[in-house]
DNA sequence: TCGCCGCCTTGACCTGGGTCAACCCGAGGG
DNA sequence: CCCTCGGGTTGACCCAGGTCAAGGCGGCGA
């Protein structure tokens, strides 16, 4: 077992076989991605995802009208992948990008939907999946429905204090839904009234 | 088989044996309520989720603030329940409200645990619905990231023609993030422009 | 050492939407 | 028949955030 904490993550959750585990390492590669380098170019197909070794990606989507949404960031332990697309079978819409030096675990879709065959932990294991990344959507669609920036900005820094640092401005403002220059205006008469 | 147009559909999603259909059956339980009556009551346990028959319901957040804001407008063939507060084990932070007589049919969470364990088809339902579910908050958030309230007015329209005169307009403005009189003027200079 | 580049800040101005308050109108009840 | 009431509209005013444009500044390659 090459993984043996990751294994244990997986496990606490769904109650996951050492041998399922094994099969899915055997199926699995690493991969190593430098600064700026995309994980998944939008459209590509969606056949692969991966769990963050070390590292930080950003999931931009770009519009029609060429601005740049930032749908969300994944540090170590989360998943990467274009999963709405990969749940639509359609091509990804999304680019994935690294934004330090990184290192992946990654999956092809097909090896998954194998895996699902011979055993029904691996389904147990995407429902968990499926609920854990609605609750991310949910929580933030009320911030975007109750919420200022001012305090969605509050708030992603309470729910992503190990990004500090390693996300440059214009992404949070992006990932916010806000230009970069309100953001700095924000951030200025915070400093400017707190001290 | 009480509901074999229900059946039907579900069977379409995942194999579905008819006969763990009719223990569901046996399980759920139809509820009539009137216009502006509570399916759920913030507050009270999430222990339980329907399927609407006949109707229209609205799921509302009250923030702290007294706000309210909307969730989703459910109709025939959709699901009402707190599902993020059921996921997570919680009470309601939601009112699921009824915006026309209704009729629903109602299943306790622990029925549907009980049935998972007896088969694994509903597994698989569950992570099925989780992963529409995702999709649905997906497709809001990127609304709330990339287009203006005029722009999610019509997309709105587009994605819920069914709902024509059937929902207030205030509570349209509420699940767009905006005051219905945002709303009114923007309907108004729509008005003006187009004819 | 210099100059460029990526990232952030600041300023001036504009606009969408919020807030408060008055008003309109159609449906039901006394 | 009028009154009320719920839902929608309109106006005046304000403010957060967008847009465009001009710097600032630290780091790195030539």
């Amino acid at each position: 077992m090459r993984f043996p904490k990751l294994f244990e993550r997986l496990a606490a959750q769904v109650s996951l076989p050492a041998e399922e585990w094994e099969k899915a390492e055997a199926l699995a590669s690493e991969q190593v991605l430098a600064r700026r380098e995309l994980f998944l170019q939008p459209g590509a197909p969606s056949d692969r995802f991966a769990l963050v070794l070390q590292g930080v990606f950003r999931a931009v989507r770009v519009s029609a009208s060429g601005a740049e949404s930032i749908k969300a960031f994944r540090a170590e332990g989360e998943l990467i992948g274009a999963y709405a697309e990969m749940l639509q079978r359609r091509p990804s819409m999304t680019a994935i990008e690294a934004l330090e030096p990184s290192r992946v675990l990654v999956f092809r879709t097909r090896d998954l939907e194998e895996l699902e065959r011979g055993h029904v932990c691996w389904e147990r294991l995407a429902r968990r999946v499926a609920e854990y990344h609605f609750l991310l959507k949910e929580r933030r669609e009320q911030e975007f429905l109750d919420l200022t920036a001012e305090e969605r900005l509050v708030r992603f820094w309470e729910e992503h204090p190990h990004l500090k640092g390693r996300v440059p401005q214009r992404d949070v403002a992006a990932y916010l839904g806000i230009t970069e220059e309100a953001l700095s205006r924000i951030m200025s008469r915070r400093r400017k009234q707190r001290g």
